[in-house]
Parts: C-alpha cells; structure tokens; sequence
DNA sequence: CGGTCCCTTGATAAACATCAAATGCAGTGG
DNA sequence: CCACTGCATTTGATGTTTATCAAGGGACCG
C-alpha cells in the first residue's frame, strides 16, 4: 500500500541533489505514517515535536480567533512541508491545526533532527530556503489576490492552479476538496462561493457536483490573470508569460 | 553621518551568533548605500544582482497588475532583507519593484556572494532560515486580517505594531510614512484610511496631520485583536498572550 | 496669488457577508 | 425499495462595507 520510498523521495524538491550518503540517511530515517480525513495530525498551541512532508493527501491548517472564526490559512499538499515556521523560528509550539483534509500520508521526521541536517548538508540547506521562501511567496500572491480579485477570479486561478499542480485535464476534472474547504482557503464563504461559481459560467466554467469543466483555458486566464500582477512569472499562467 | 558598520551589526538577527571570523568577513564585505526617499532600488524584471539589508529608513515593495493597478507588498524596515526570495528561489529577474519609502541606507551585498556564505557558515543558515521563515509568518498573517479584520482594525494593528516596532510612546507619535503609503500597504484605499480613522475616534484614538495618539492602548487592542487568530502569539498584542 | 500635492468629505454603486430557508444527496434502517 | 435523517450546497432577501467617482479643503511653494 504504502509507496516505494526511493520513488517518493525522487518527487521531492527538499531532498533534490544530494549526495548518496545524505540520501541515505534521510531514506533510514523517514517513518510514513497514514492519516484519515477528518484526523488532527496536531493542534494549534501543542508542543513541537514533529517535521512533517506530505507524501499524499491534503493537510488543511487552519486558526480561530478569539471570535471563534475560524480561518484556513493553506491547503497543503504533496511535497509541502508542515511544523517548518515552528522549527525554524524556535517556536516551542504549534502556530496552527493541522487536519487531514483528505486520506494522508505524511514522511515524519524529529523536529530536531531535520533542524541539525539541515545546518550540516549544503544542499540540504539551499533546499529548505527554497521551499520556505517558496511558501513565503505563495502567501504574498495569495494576499495579493484578496487585494486585486474578485471572487469569481479568486476561484478561477485557484481551478487553473489545481489542474496544473495535480496535472488535470480542464476539460473534466473532479474537485479534490469539499467546496466549503476550498471557498474558506480562498478566503471566501461558501455561500459566495456559490454564486461565483454561477457567475464563472459565462466565462465557460461548468460545475456540477465536483465535476468541473472548464471550456477553453485561455479565456478563463484572460478572465483572471489580468488582475494578478505576478501573472508574468506564474507558471500556470500562459497569456502573460515573459520568462521561461 | 553612515553609523558606525559594528554596532549595526549587533542589531542584526540575521548576524546573530557568528563565530569572530564569520563576523569579520562579512563586515568587510559589506557596502553601505545611500537612497534618497521616493529612488527606486531596483525594477520588476531586472536581472538579480545584490542582496540588501536595510540599515535604515523604510522600502516599499509593489507590483502591478496587467490592468495597471499597483500593489503594495509590504514596507521593509530596519533588519528586514530585499532580494532573498530572487536568491534563494533562484529567480533570474527581481519579483517586485523596490522604492525608498523614506531616506534609506542599505546593506548591499553580491547576491551569490551572500548565498555562498549562508551555506558555509551553518549559525547563518539557519538566521537566514528564522528570517526568511518569519517573513513567511508575516505575510501570512496579513491575508488573515484581510480576512478576517475590518478596516478600522487593521489600522489600529498597524499603529500598535509601529509603536512596537519603532518603540514608539502610544500616547502621542507621528506616522513614519504617508497616509496614502500606509492604506496601500494594508490593502485599501486612502478614501477608505481617511473615513476609518473616523471610526477609531470612539476608541481613542486620534489622529491629526501626522500626530497620533492612542488614548489606551488595551482599549484599541480589545477592538482589534478579537479578530486576530495569532493574537496568542503576538508580541504586540498584551492582552491575549499566552506564551512569552 | 495661483498652483500642486495630499488628504478629506460626499454621493453612489458594487461586492460580499449574513441570516434564513429550500434543495439535493448519501447513508441508514425499516 | 422507500421513507428518514444528517450534511453540504444552493438560493433568496437584506444590510454592511468598501471601492469609485467627484468635489472640496488646506498646507506648502514658487
């Protein structure tokens, strides 16, 4: 059931580059541990003990605030990391909740451990600033987006961004994650949500269910893109690229 | 008139800790630049070639949408580093505008240069990791209070986060940037900034030209950091706090 | 004194949250 | 197979918030 871990550690940009012997101590050390939708992998305000990588499945983390709202912060998913700001920035707990947005399976490594890797393999170390400030960037574009788009956009880049992570056909794919999970990672309600998906039709995005259609990419990242002003740079963008 | 480069360096995060050598190395390597308010420091698009650490004064990042909208990243001050992403992600170009908010003074170093040394020196490694890491945090926590916070509560997060920041006297300070700077930064716009300063009249808060004075500062804090999901962990949030 | 820049104020419209209720759908037990 | 229940989503009605457009101060500077 589980997958090989030599293959699955070849997917993975953190451990991309290293010499056989790093490699193999990192392959000796790596324990995968299953998880079910719906399970807490840990809770906001516990004691840091665990690194994490997501190796399949969806991670949720999320926060309330003193109000009771509660806000999604990021939909983590293959390769991204999870307890990496609490390492590094010597946070003695957890900054957030992390759950099981669908059936995981998560790489576990002591927190300590991949802290002191990290300081004594070079590549190891390029990598881990990479993926962190990676991660950093994301949040900037997602702040960003909140600023720029509107709803209907918001939901439009996140479908684009979805088919090209998990390298899905526009044409027909199938949500991976409840609607109300995805309008809360947008920062939206699910009521807006909803609405936004009506307003998307005209622009050739049917939703029925989970199943999504999107009619002709380049319309709807016509639709999108031009409120988005990393459009230029952004890999699942096509009609404003410069680089590449 | 340039401070003196040593005592500088002790009130650097990211040089924390450095063995003597490590210490000496990089204060020889180090330029101090000039920037006179409103010069830019470097273009969205330029190819990357230094890496900055403000020594003083204040850099706005922005970026601009296909439809011509400005953006505001964030206001880099005291500490905080420009061109680290670009390194450390390995992005040919500069990501955002950068442009001298106020009078600045910057830490300039050869971009490879500096990415060389933060894999030599492992106590650099991992500041560069806290730091990159905390920016990370930082922006995150801005898409939050998009969110989650209405605009009189943003402001009044940015006056108690200036106060902390700059050790200011919440009692009576002046504003370190422009109105107009500040709205952009916390993603409104200054029409919105101006009527919402209104609002914080009922908590005490006052502002005239560029003289603020906050009555209470826990009055303003039960007023924002109700909505704030990291209100426990915030150090400028006294009211909340759990850990320390 | 006239001009520019920055900010404020006013009026209006769009977008979104909120509250409430209806619908649909999956799983359960009769 | 069918009613029944619980949950997720949709739809409707309404109010709040904020962007937008337009015009009005007020300070500073030539």
């Amino acid at each position: 059931m589980h997958p090989n871990l030599t293959t699955l550690f070849d997917k993975l940009s953190l451990f991309s580059n290293l010499t056989p012997a790093e490699r193999e101590e990192l392959l000796e050390t790596s324990r995968l541990q299953d998880f079910k939708k719906g399970t807490p992998i840990f809770h906001h305000g516990t004691p840091v003990s665990s690194f994490y990588i997501i190796a399949d499945g969806a991670v949720r983390l999320y926060r309330e605030t003193p109000e009771g709202k509660e806000i999604t912060l990021t939909i983590a998913i293959l390769g991204d990391m999870l307890g990496d700001h609490e390492l590094f920035e010597n946070k003695p707990t957890y900054q957030a909740h992390a759950v099981a947005a669908e059936d995981c399976l998560l790489l576990t490594y002591n927190s300590n451990w991949i802290k002191k890797k990290v300081q004594e393999h070079s590549s190891l170390t390029l990598n881990m600033l990479a993926a962190i400030s990676k991660k950093g960037s994301r949040s900037t574009i997602d702040r960003e987006q909140l600023v720029t788009m509107k709803t209907p956009q918001r939901i439009g880049c996140f479908l684009l961004h979805l088919c090209d992570v998990f390298n899905l056909n526009p044409k027909s794919f199938v949500l991976p994650y409840s609607k109300a999970t995805i309008a809360s990672k947008l920062g939206m309600e699910p009521e807006s949500f909803s609405r936004a998906l009506g307003k998307l039709k005209d622009i050739g995005v049917t939703v029925q269910g989970n199943n999504v259609s999107i009619a002709d990419s380049s319309t709807l990242e016509r639709f999108v893109c031009r409120s988005c002003s990393t459009a230029e740079d952004c890999k699942t963008c096509h009609i404003y690229q410069i680089n590449r």
